[in-house]
DNA sequence: TGTACATCAGTGAACGCGCGTTCACTGATGTAC
DNA sequence: TGTACATCAGTGAACGCGCGTTCACTGATGTAC
């Protein structure tokens, strides 16, 4: 009988790590973080920990680098597929807010650590997500679909809607967004834009 | 000659150690900064930081209350002299760019690490910056000056107007706001919440 | 198929270090008589 | 004014602890002949 062999898969502790530092990260923050949290929490020695990341640091950038390139990318995706901007803005505000629903840790860590990591991304539109914010503010200037301004400052604002929201939500001052809220969300931001 | 008795002025270890400390974990965050950092900063031991403070928390906590403190009266005075609700609202942007102009440390170190200290923050809007912000709009959407809708949410808004714009200034994405950028602000926060 | 060796992911104990905190002490200042 | 004592803010050395990291090791799996 073949069992040994059955009983054998998903080990996969690399993931599992990654999967726990990040929840202890956004719970507790980096410092307040242990490697020895993070060894219990998947239930293996610290050692074990050092033959999938060279340091703790590394287990902090990877996490951060794979969750921020999600968002990038989701982004990305959202602006290459919606032309009309009022409809990329809809789009764009709701993915924000299904990342969020669905991993609340990740996007946590990523909120609340950003500034740490930020030197690592390139300030290229198609990995950073606020130049890619700012290029599209900027276009939708271009055409005439929200008035003219500073680009910076106009994706300072629109993102500072959605994220205040966010946080309010994970510090428990708000409930979690539904799609009414997503909808006021969006007209209160194309009230300022325009 | 007194010249030993007029040299003796000026010592306020306590009030170093606080402006020390706020400094340091502005820039590097509570769990990155040590009683030794900070007791090297003013220039006395670390044994000195415990005859003025029973531990590194309760300086912290001390520190972060004095600050919020100044804000949550800030805003309380304009909203105290302030009737008209457009002038209210750009006297407030206007008093929070002039705090974090003043004492960018304190502001950044306010912003960092609210959570970890709101819990001392009692909810009445005297005392809590955001329980304020929502009665003012929520006064504000009686009156008919903006309109109706969830007062959290568009206090979260508005928050996230200034707020975000000041972060992306602390991380040197945008120039110290000037008259007209908190004009911009304050003319986006109007249509957006009208 | 069986055997010898290499690789790999884990263990568990230990490391050196920096942390927050304590403590006996000192010297300057304030107070009482 | 002088003396005796109390208080206070500082020193400097030490403390125990938890941290990130290392290392010799083990046993399971893969590979070559």
């Amino acid at each position: 009988v073949k069992r040994a062999a059955a009983r054998k898969p998903a080990p996969d502790t690399r993931g599992r790590i990654e999967e726990a530092a990040i929840r202890l990260f956004a719970a507790r923050g980096y410092n307040g973080t242990s490697t020895r949290d993070i060894a219990g929490a998947v239930g293996v020695t610290e050692g074990a920990l050092y033959r999938h990341f060279p340091s703790k640091d590394a287990i902090a950038r990877e996490v951060f680098l794979k969750r921020y390139r999600t968002i990038a990318e989701g982004i990305a995706a959202v602006r290459a597929r919606e032309t009309a901007f009022d409809a990329c803005l809809r789009s764009l505000v709701t993915f924000l807010f299904e990342i969020m629903a669905e991993d609340p840790a990740g996007f946590t860590f990523v909120l609340l650590t950003q500034h740490s990591h930020l030197q690592y991304v390139p300030d290229d539109p198609d990995t950073n997500v606020v130049e890619a914010i700012v290029r599209i503010l900027d276009d939708a200037m271009d055409a005439g679909e929200i008035r003219r301004g500073d680009p910076q400052l106009a994706a300072a604002m629109a993102l500072g809607m959605v994220l205040q929201p966010a946080i309010f939500h994970l510090y428990g001052r708000l409930p979690r967004p539904d799609e009414a809220t997503i909808e006021a969300i969006v007209t209160s931001m194309l009230r300022a834009l325009r």
